[in-house]
DNA sequence: TAAAAAATTTAGACTTGTCTAAAAAATATT
DNA sequence: AATATTTTTTAGACAAGTCTAAATTTTTTA
């Protein structure tokens, strides 16, 4: 099997292929705390395996082999994620750490198991899908806060900063998962936001509405 | 912190203490399927990190230090083991493996919680002590079956042999642990053992009945 | 108690994953 | 197009953990 470095660095490029075709040394160094020279030595050990497409100077992307591998430690996360919080009444600004070191359990029976025993959740704490045990998951359609209008209404669904800092804030401002808002006022000039959730009005910044991802 | 190598040391170190004063490189090799160079190196970092009492040729034993750590590690495979074997209806022959993994996962808050979702279990699967977070366990006074006189009854309540074969070879012959039996009869040529379990009869070997401990 | 056997340690090497510094290639700027 | 800047790779080193083979110490046996 993959050793834990191997691991971190497949999930580390399927994270940022999201957001274009090809990820660069540096974009990789940069999300894994290290050296460019360090993920350079990587690519070359995941390439030998196969796992990567990856030509000197020209970026990376995974193979259908090394995909397989990130979703299942992608799938790992979550499920892990989500016991934490279901079961084990953990807030979800404090489960990701714990999450990254036991996506590198190996038994694929237990974290099947796992996931009967929490009910086939589809969702992560975070609003992120979290992937069967064939690696298929559904994406739903979501959007910024600061891209939806005025009146509109949405079901916020997921965030796109996941740090404790940001998730401390929203759930103290009970914008939480499964909730129901509707942005209320645009203020024009800082694009800061006013947003009615029930009976209260929360004012949200053009940063905040940014990282908030709703349902529509 | 310490690395995984360290901790399974420190743990092997503390089963083989129940047995004598002081572990051997030798047995230390053994139970870790490694080589005594290996061990002697390993050695020679936990002694400089105060967590064994050691001198070249002397054999090891655990400072103060090192026994928690060892207890730590040992109270997380057993909680994990109990969840694999309660949650998620792994059979107690399936667990160790797994829990040879999860007792590496670091945060003490989620072991605590584990603890507490599982209703403070005194032991594992195996009928063996789980510490508590105090590193705190009552052993309970075992004794093989092969020391039982006959016509004496008993409890189930632990193993001396974890192998996957002798644990299916218990669950096949219903010999689990909690259930009553009574020795029946002693064949002494070969000094196997006829027991008594409700209306079963179950002749098993001498071998057997030194790997089962039951409590009188 | 001296030689033989067993246990343990040392010496030297290898792999994995990391680092810094320097070289090379690609990209951006004048 | 030539130069400057940025990105990436290479070179060389290091720590952790392991190995085999050889040396040393302890224990056993004759
Ligand atoms: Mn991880
Ligand atoms: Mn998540
Ligand atoms: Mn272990
Ligand atoms: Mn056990």
């Amino acid at each position: 099997m993959n050793t834990l470095a191997e691991e971190n660095y497949l999930k580390s490029i399927y994270h940022l292929s999201l957001n274009a075709e090809s990820v660069s040394t540096n974009q990789l160094a940069a999300l894994l705390s290290t050296s460019a020279a360090s993920v350079t030595d990587m690519l070359k050990k995941l390439a030998d395996k196969q796992l990567i497409n990856y030509a000197r100077y020209q970026g990376v992307s995974l193979t259908p082999a090394g995909e397989k591998i990130a979703l299942h430690i992608i799938r790992k996360h979550r499920l892990w994620e989500f016991f934490l919080v279901e079961k084990l009444d953990f807030k979800w600004d404090e489960v990701h750490e714990m999450a990254e070191e036991m996506e590198h359990i190996s038994s694929t029976e237990l974290i099947d198991r796992l996931d009967k025993f929490m009910g086939y959740p589809k969702y992560d704490p975070h609003g992120d899908p979290i992937p069967d045990s064939k690696g298929n998951f559904k994406v739903h359609e979501l959007k910024p806060v600061s891209m939806v209008a005025v009146n509109e209404c949405g079901i916020i669904s997921g965030v796109r900063d996941h740090s404790p800092a940001f998730l401390q804030y929203l759930e103290k401002q009970q914008l939480t998962i499964g909730k129901k808002i509707q942005v209320a006022e645009i203020i024009e000039y800082d694009h800061s936001m006013i947003l009615q959730a029930g009976n209260n009005r929360i004012h949200i910044s053009r940063e905040v509405a940014n990282n908030l991802l709703i349902a529509v």
